[in-house]
DNA sequence: GCAATGACTGGAG
DNA sequence: CCTCCAGCCATTG
């Protein structure tokens, strides 16, 4: 994979969530035109974090309910740590207010 | 080209 | 409310 892929729009949209802010894998895959593929949403991040850039947020990324299923992949600091950084609440696995913070793609970039 | 995989999702039981 | 199941689609061996 050394053309543009699945991936690579999948990180473009990653990085252009905005601080304080969360997206879904669902949200994420609806906007590149592929509903189905929320898996590979997440399987493209999986890939990110060994392959990827390294400067993806996807401790912005969640599944649709909010929760972090995604943290047991983070090596190093954790993802409760990262969002309360930037001002999420999270409890446990759950983030705190996720509907508020919730954020489209296809909403914000039209 | 087929089978397996995966950080998901939504509906049914 | 909780658990299970089947669809979903791109990447990899």
């Amino acid at each position: 994979m050394g053309k543009n892929s699945f991936f690579e729009d999948v990180y473009e949209v990653v990085r252009l969530v905005p601080k304080g802010r969360v997206t879904t894998y669902g949200a994420i895959a609806e906007y590149l035109g592929t509903k189905g593929s929320s898996r590979m949403v997440g399987w493209a991040l999986n890939k990110c974090n060994e392959v990827g850039p390294g400067d993806i947020p996807a401790h912005r990324v969640v599944n649709r309910n909010g929760l972090l299923t995604g943290k047991f992949h983070f090596r190093g600091r954790s993802m409760e740590d990262l969002l309360s950084d930037e001002g999420i609440k999270v409890k446990g696995n759950q983030i705190q207010n996720f509907e508020e913070l919730l954020w489209y793609p296809s909403q914000e970039l039209l």
